[in-house]
RNA sequence: GGGCGCGUAGCUCAGUGGAUAGAGCAUCUGCCUUCUAAGCAGAGGGUCGCAGGUUCGAGUCCUGCCGCGCCUACCA
């Protein structure tokens, strides 16, 4: 509604403009510093003045002349230097807003342009830490924010279980432990124990294992080469704990509302040569070439923008780079890198490829949504489209900014300029730990990094929070709390509100700071319920259902059919209606916030708007209390606006992934 | 060295080139016989890193400098 609004608006001033001044502008619209000044505000008088050299205040006249026979638009003001001020039709806004929240949300037709979401990916070797939580997190809230805008969205969670860090694990079990193949399976295939917890310590073992004798480095590279090849005990050892481990962290992120639709693994994009494919189309197209000389010599690596080949074209304006910096895409010795890989598979994303995954289910959400893997070979039919995307967000952290380009590179390189703009990386910061964290934890730290602002996670080290354990810990915080609010209710319904509790908390503390922000991790703040939280806005809501709750208890009802245009016209004129029309105003905003989080790959601008909204609320709350309210037009009319904001705060809060309790 | 990002209140952070720079936490003062105080109202707290520039207007854009972080692997 506030966006139709605002675009009518622009319309009007635009083609007022062309017609007048013979101007093309671009028309700004922006809200007034104090909600006495008006709803909407434009400054464009103050910079047409100086191309029209006419005394801004005159131009903003003619402006306001212009605004004021839009439809929507009751007053327009002069203020300032030259702001045109505009105040709406409070009682036709408010009755549009409530018309058009009866329409059905688009649905994504079949034919509609699908978009890809690629997040999560943890390497599954150990159990998933708050850093992972956070690119869920935003993954899932991205994809959330899409399809509440119609689009179709296939989400993509990317399983390297053929890497490096799997590797380690395996040599782990195999040659740290001596674990025979048997023995990991009975412990992968145990429910009870907490394998992900088991490998998060192993895997740092392996580590030290390492360091103690860097001899056994080969073991790591014979153990690749044979998980590659697919064939001996360390592939099947490798397939095994790698699945029990993604296992569990479908289980962790189910508890945070997180899933997913298509787990593209790396084993298939081995097995089933989707890098050869790639391999032979950047040779062919010259993206790639066999290096011959220095120290990638034997590699075939990927030109960089303004770097020499060997053969010394690009050599311009002397800022050629050294050959030596272009990116190596395959090894000298045959073996390619995750990032010739990763170019194989975001040009399958597109469809591009000329191949494609077979499927087979892997896991049935409890909401009946079936979770598909990659598999080798075809199984039945039945099974979806996927890939094929039209647009895709790889949400991954900022420090792999250099390798998301290289494979926005390798597509424009074999021609896919269109493709490579459509490949967005979305980036994020890390969480590190703070310093009180890291001593509350007992981790020692070296004395260069006690002078840091914080310290870097690392699952190298096993040095982390782990996702469950941080879960488990705000549960009980919630509960201790709950417990105590509602003696009298049964333990089941105390704990399913204690952990929505703890998840809206989890969620919004992920979600709160903008991408480039650098999480500090700490308990303190993470534990909180208080100020600007998940818990306070789920509070908000709580407490607006209560209303109804307590009057319907009452023998009371509420028939919005007595809420009238003339009833809306009453409550909502000013100056008495002005508290009131702020909370609707501020309430119809979400929208806007969903497109600019969107448009910006930033969610915390809907997170934002969450809390100031559910802050607008609690403030009309204390100031108006409705059941003890004698006028029943009157309590009618705040009865219907208690409705709008519980209805735009629940819509946002399932933006953001965060349930509501049925108490609090 | 090069690339990217950051620097705003004691702390953690918002801030689409526009009007008097905002939240939360922390500190202090009030408010529970009320639709639950996980709340509300109020107070104090700022050289928006520094210096130039562009602009009618700069926390926001440009340049330089200072400080911090990340990336710059035949790891991912």
């Amino acid at each position: 509604m506030y966006l139709a609004t605002q675009a009518r608006i622009k319309q009007a001033v635009r083609e007022f403009a062309l017609r007048q001044y013979e101007l093309e502008v671009n028309v700004i619209v922006n809200q007034p510093p104090r909600p006495a000044m008006g709803d909407m505000a434009l400054p464009l008088a103050m910079e047409l003045a100086r191309k029209l050299r006419r005394p801004p205040r005159q131009i903003a006249e003619e402006i306001a002349a212009a605004l004021r026979p839009v439809s929507g638009v009751a007053k327009v003001e002069i203020a300032g230097a030259g702001y045109v001020n505009l105040y709406l039709d409070r009682a036709a806004y408010a009755t549009q807003l409530a018309a058009s929240l009866t329409k059905p949300v688009p649905s994504p037709t079949a034919a509609g342009e699908k978009t890809i979401v690629e997040h999560t990916n943890i390497n599954p070797n150990k159990a998933a830490h708050i850093g992972h939580l956070r690119n869920a997190v935003l993954g899932d809230t991205f994809v959330r924010l899409l399809r509440s805008r119609g689009e179709l969205v296939e989400v993509q969670n990317y399983i390297d279980n053929t890497g490096v860090q799997v590797a380690d694990l395996v040599v782990g079990f195999l040659y740290l432990e001596r674990k025979t193949e048997q023995e990991v399976a009975r412990m992968a295939g145990d429910p009870s124990a907490r394998f992900d917890y088991y490998c998060w310590d192993l895997y740092a073992s392996v580590t030290r294992f390492y360091e103690e004798d860097a001899s056994r480095l080969e073991l790591r590279a014979r153990t690749l080469q044979e998980i590659e090849a697919g064939e001996q005990e360390a592939a099947r050892v490798a397939e095994m704990v790698s699945t029990a481990i993604v296992r569990c962290h479908l289980a962790t992120m189910l508890r945070l509302n997180v899933s997913y639709d298509l787990l593209p693994r790396e084993s298939e994009i081995l097995h089933l040569r989707f890098w050869e494919k790639a391999f032979e189309l950047l040779r062919e197209k010259g993206a790639i070439y066999l290096e011959t000389e220095g120290k990638n010599k034997g590699c075939w690596v990927m030109r960089q923008p303004g770097a020499e080949t060997s053969d010394g074209d690009e050599a311009d304006a002397g800022q050629a780079r050294d050959p030596e910096d272009n990116k190596v895409i395959v090894r000298s010795n045959g073996t390619v890198t995750y990032v010739g890989k990763d170019i194989a598979y975001q040009l399958w994303k597109f469809g591009l490829l000329g191949k494609d995954f077979h499927y087979r289910p892997f896991h049935t959400y409890p909401n009946g949504h079936t979770l598909w893997v990659s598999s080798a070979q075809a199984a039945g039919d039945s099974v979806p489209v996927f890939g094929q995307g039209q647009r895709v967000y790889n949400v991954i952290d900022v420090r792999q900014s250099y390798l998301q380009n290289i494979v926005a590179q390798g597509l424009r390189a074999l021609g896919f300029e269109e493709e490579a703009n459509r490949s967005i990386h979305f980036s994020y910061e890390m969480v590190a730990l703070s310093p009180r964290c890291c001593a509350e934890m007992g981790i020692e730290l070296s004395p260069e990094d006690r002078k840091r602002p914080y310290v870097e996670v690392s699952g190298r080290k096993g040095l982390g929070v782990k996702a469950d354990d941080l879960i488990d810990r705000l549960i009980a915080e919630a509960l201790r709390e709950v417990v105590s609010r509602h003696p009298d209710e049964p333990d089941e319904v105390r704990r399913r509100i204690a952990t929505q509790i703890a998840i809206g908390a989890l969620r919004y503390f992920l979600l709160k700071y903008t991408c480039n922000a650098v999480i500090a991790f700490d308990f303190r703040e993470a534990l909180s319920f208080e100020g600007e939280t998940g818990p306070y806005v789920q509070y908000a809501v709580v407490r607006a259902r209560n209303i109804f709750r307590k009057l319907e208890a009452g023998g009371g009802s509420y028939d919005p059919a007595a809420v009238t245009p003339a009833v809306l016209e009453r409550f909502l004129s000013p100056p008495e209606g002005d508290p009131c029309w702020q909370l609707l105003l501020q309430a119809s905003q979400g929208e806007a916030a969903a497109e600019m989080a969107i448009a910006t790959t930033e969610p915390a601008a809907v997170a934002k708007f969450a809390f100031q909204l559910a802050q607008g609320f609690n403030n009309f709350y204390h100031r108006f209390h409705i059941l003890t309210e004698k006028d029943e037009e009157r309590k009618a009319f705040l009865l219907w606006l208690v409705r709008m904001v519980d209805s735009r705060l629940t819509a946002t809060l399932d933006l953001l992934g965060i349930e509501v309790p049925e108490a609090m």
